[in-house]
DNA sequence: TGACGGTAGTTAACATGTTAATTACACATT
DNA sequence: AATGTGTAATTAACATGTTAACTACCGTCA
């Protein structure tokens, strides 16, 4: 009989945090040869995927609070790595787009990137991922569906 | 023929950060009644668990950082929920524990938490649960065991 | 014993997470 | 035009994440 797993092993939100760390491991070492910053890269991504966006979608994609992205827009902004522009039609919002160099460096890392997610496929399976995102699709819309079941 | 989705759903770390983001939303609500961030709890659940416990193997199954763990550590002392000794035999160590007031705090959400799990666990089908506890165990397993296939 | 390498925990410095408050603006109504 | 309501983005304040440097200590071996 092995020993009843500790609470790091039966929490859900716990071993959520834990794959994605152990996920994190293997692309750490070529952002940080880039210099950048796991949120830096998500926000540069989505970015080049879908152009000039405005900060609130961006925070919705990327998974950052928009505090957060206030702050990483101006560092990327300083960096030279994207531009912000008012709108003109309504002045409290802005969008924000890849310059040349933001451009430059995304088309540097992607390949890198995409080995990075091909070995991780390998080892654990291209089935095995596949059903990952399929379970957590289901559950997020799950929870999204049904806010507060039972408060 | 449905759009191809966006980075922010075809990424494992991504979908990883969105799930856990949903499900923590089930349970802010009660971790803010009583004063607790996600991580002070994470510590304190895992020292009542295990009883007294040392911080390395803390931050291990809590999966937060030494730097992050002392900072936390100092707070929880300072309220009163846990308090610390340095070992007798080796100076370097030491060792953390529950306070009585730590015990009665733990004693006082765990009903809570777990009947938000259970909420949880029937909106989302014990039967996925299950699957995907073993699927994210298979997935840190693999990472674990082939640190940086490909590098 | 004394230099050496390794370990537990802390500190420092900066980026990000998190909640609340704030600013600046748009839009609708009066 | 004046008011109220709501929204996009920022700011503030504090906790945590992250890497590097550092302290204090252990054990070993010359």
């Amino acid at each position: 009989m092995s020993p009843r797993p500790g609470i790091s092993e039966r929490s859900l939100p716990i071993m959520l945090l834990r794959a994605r760390e152990a996920v994190m491991q293997r692309f750490r070492p070529m952002l940080k040869a880039h210099g950048l910053s796991e949120q830096q890269w998500r926000v540069l991504r989505v970015l080049d995927e879908r152009g000039p966006t405005a900060p609130t979608q961006l925070a919705a994609e990327c998974v950052i609070l928009m505090p957060s992205l206030t702050r990483i827009l101006a560092h990327l902004e300083a960096e030279g790595l994207i531009h912000r522009q008012l709108q003109k039609a309504d002045k409290r919002r802005q969008i924000a787009a890849l310059s040349d160099r933001g451009r430059d460096l995304i088309a540097r890392i992607s390949p890198e990137s995409a080995a990075i997610y091909a070995a991780l496929e390998g080892d654990f399976g291209a089935d095995n991922l596949q059903d990952m995102m399929a379970a957590l699709r289901a559950l997020i819309a799950t929870l999204n569906e049904q806010p507060q079941s039972g408060q």
